[in-house]
DNA sequence: GAGTTTGAAACT
DNA sequence: CAGTTTCAAACTC
């Protein structure tokens, strides 16, 4: 039962060529404590080298020394960004799929040096051969479309996994998609360890049997990214599967059950859709608990007596669902420690899974496009971030990793439109742990949508509408008319949960058109981002949260002076103690044509909302701004041409 | 399951 | 930039 299946292929996501500047995720193996040996690597393509532990503890922890991160990425052309002390690394090259094929390469060594260290010792718990981790089950996959370096599982490995996994102790609580195994169907298997890994694998197909569903690992553009890392074989995290099994016919996503205590804990997965997410809390889902894992962030978590997870949220890059995880997770302002730590045991993960969409969907879109080809915002599927996969019901669909040329250029052109079409709907903040420890009373959590609601006849009360959809109260940026809003009406002046979300100062600005608005898609100013040219640098001693990691991790950790990025790193997230910006997320990094990014709140100019009273707190206390990653340049004419004739013609 | 409603996305 | 159209999900019957 302990036995980790050796079969478990490990797949690296190095990310795309574009990725810039999230790692894909950070699943780390601290081999100081790792008696096993499966070594996922903190940033994809990254890998430990050296120890050989019994493979019946995987300890995913810490990133391995500054040093080593470092030999291992210098000369490829991958820029490593380090604060000072530790846990903070930021991929960047432009020659990722090279950094990918060698990372691939030197994974490929290592495992054979692991397997045939460990081969003898995985015989002793199962005499099937195929339980030997092969070089091969690991995967380095690098998202490009161009990238020749996917590299794809052996054809025989699913069946391995599969009777391997069947032999796994199933006591890991996960909820997955549905999607039998053998069904043929492309599949995806994530699994976020609160608000940490996301776990994706880019397979190719349709030899890739092993993948069922993949995600999509868009390139870095606008905010949404997915960097998920799947086991293929086995549709179960590799450095879960030993000790997870998924539910019957549950293969897209998975959920890790909340954990029961502190000290066990393994965090859930989302791979639905994000903003489905919002109604855990609306539900009575403790969405703070099913993510309690990750607040406490860098505690062992041992999900099965011989495994012991531990994740580190600032090593992990997240994807969209990822960030909008920890939107969620953000949203209920929850103390990283301390004031986190209050697990519910109960807390229904699952539940959110079969009642938000595992009902229909085990937590999975199923899109019905019929026209838009599933490469339109259109296409939740596609919207998401997800490639469509058998269950999907589109006609002419090219959202399917075949045409992944297709997606991602048509992802390009959509971002060139909006940059941040792809980035969360609902964004959720919190007010600094500290903070909330502080002041019990005060309103654990913030949600809003990021561009607010259009609507005219559901008065907000049906999932037409976004925010409610969301799980999130309307504001002050939305334009519902009538609105009932049970999460909390436009009007009211502090909706559940949304307190102080729409600032004064956006009213200020709003009369001002050279003003940066609160309004995604138009943070630049003068050319710059509206935080840099109009925000304060916040200096980094004041930067107390998770800064300088992907958006994802905003608050969930307290933050730690040896987190405190370097100034390069400000782009992605700030939290500015000074300025008077609210708490809401600022996607600012923006091309100067984001300005022109269709917003409806650009067109409304708010009146002064009395009812919005920023708390004593919020005012004396630091702005979270959450900048997003930066995006895709504004596609050139040439760049369109290059998107060939797939996404010319939509 | 078919048809309608709705509002976001896309288009002009 | 505003208005219109397209689209697909949500909803109703």
């Amino acid at each position: 039962m302990s036995t980790v299946n050796p079969s478990h292929p490990v797949n690296y996501d190095c990310a795309g060529p574009n990725h810039n500047g999230v790692p894909s995720f950070g699943v780390i193996v601290d081999h100081k404590s790792v008696r096993g040996n499966i070594a996922l690597d903190q940033f994809g393509c990254n890998h430990q080298e050296e120890g050989q532990p019994s493979l019946t503890e995987i300890k995913i922890s810490e990133l391995p020394s500054q040093e080593q991160s470092r030999e291992k990425l210098t000369g490829r052309n991958w820029d490593l960004i380090m604060d000072d002390n530790e846990n903070f690394l930021i991929f960047d090259s432009s020659t990722e799929s090279e950094a990918c094929k060698e990372h691939n390469q030197i994974m490929r060594n290592h495992v054979e040096s692991y397997s045939a260290l460990s081969s003898s010792n995985l015989s002793k718990s199962n005499n099937d051969d195929s339980q030997k981790m092969r070089p091969d089950d690991f995967l380095c996959v690098c998202s490009s479309p161009h990238d020749p370096t996917v590299h794809l599982p052996k054809d025989d490995s699913q069946e391995v996994g599969e009777k391997a996994h069947a032999e796994l102790t199933p006591q890991a609580p996960l909820t997955c998609c549905e999607k039998p195994v053998n069904s043929g169907l492309s599949d995806k298997m994530c699994v976020e360890t609160s608000g940490c890994v996301s776990l994706s694998v880019q397979v190719g197909e349709p030899s890739h049997r092993g993948i069922r569903r993949r995600c999509l690992v868009f390139e870095m553009g606008g905010s949404h990214e997915q960097n998920m890392l799947c086991d293929p074989e086995n549709n179960t995290p590799p450095s879960l599967s030993p000790s997870v099994k998924l539910s019957p016919g549950d293969r897209q996503q998975a959920f890790f059950k909340p954990c029961p205590s502190p000290q066990s804990t393994v965090v859930p997965s989302i791979g639905l859709h994000l903003n489905s997410l919002a109604i855990i809390s609306k539900e009575g889902t403790s969405a703070e608990d099913a993510f309690s894992c990750e607040r406490q962030s860098g505690a062992t978590v041992q999900k099965h007596p011989s495994i012991s997870l531990k994740i580190e949220r600032d090593d992990l890059s997240c994807g969209s669902e990822i960030q909008d995880l920890a939107s969620m997770q953000d949203s209920f302002q929850v103390p990283a420690t301390g004031c986190g730590d209050n697990l519910n045991p109960g807390s229904p993960m699952k539940e959110i899974d079969k009642t938000e969409n595992g009902g229909e969907t085990g937590g999975c879109k199923r899109c019905k496009c019929k026209k838009s080809k599933c490469l339109k915002l259109y296409c939740e599927c596609f919207a998401a971030g997800l490639y469509c996969v058998g269950l999907c019901e589109c006609q002419d669909c090219l959202n399917k990793p075949m045409y992944e040329d297709t997606v991602l250029a048509a992802r390009k052109l959509i971002e060139s439109r909006n940059p941040l079409a792809f980035a969360p709907k609902v964004i959720r903040t919190s007010e600094p742990a500290t903070e909330i420890c502080e002041d019990t009373n005060k309103t654990p959590a913030s949600a809003r949508h990021k561009r607010g609601c259009n609507c005219k006849k559901s008065r907000c009360l049906k999932k037409y509408c976004e925010c409610y959809q969301g799980g999130v109260g309307c504001s002050p940026s939305c334009r519902c008319e009538g609105c009932m809003n049970t999460f909390g009406k436009r009007d009211d002046p502090l909706p559940f949960g949304n307190h102080g979300i729409v600032p004064e100062e956006e009213e200020i600005h709003a009369t001002d058109k050279d003003a940066p608005q609160h309004d995604f898609g138009r943070g630049y100013k003068d050319g710059k981002p509206f935080s840099e040219s109009v925000l304060p640098t916040t200096p980094a001693s004041q930067i107390r949260s998770s800064f300088g990691r992907p958006p994802f991790f905003s608050t969930v950790k307290p933050p730690r002076a040896s987190s405190i990025p370097k100034p390069t790193l400000d782009e992605h997230l700030q939290m500015d103690s000074e300025d008077e910006m609210p708490d809401i997320l600022s996607y600012s990094l923006l091309p100067a044509s984001a300005k022109n990014t269709t917003s409806p709140n650009r067109k409304r100019i708010s009146p002064p909302h009395h009812g919005v009273n920023l708390s004593p707190s919020r005012k004396g206390g630091r702005k979270l701004i959450l900048r997003s990653i930066p995006s895709l340049p504004p596609l050139t004419s040439d760049s369109v041409e290059e998107l060939g004739p797939s996404v010319m013609e939509l």
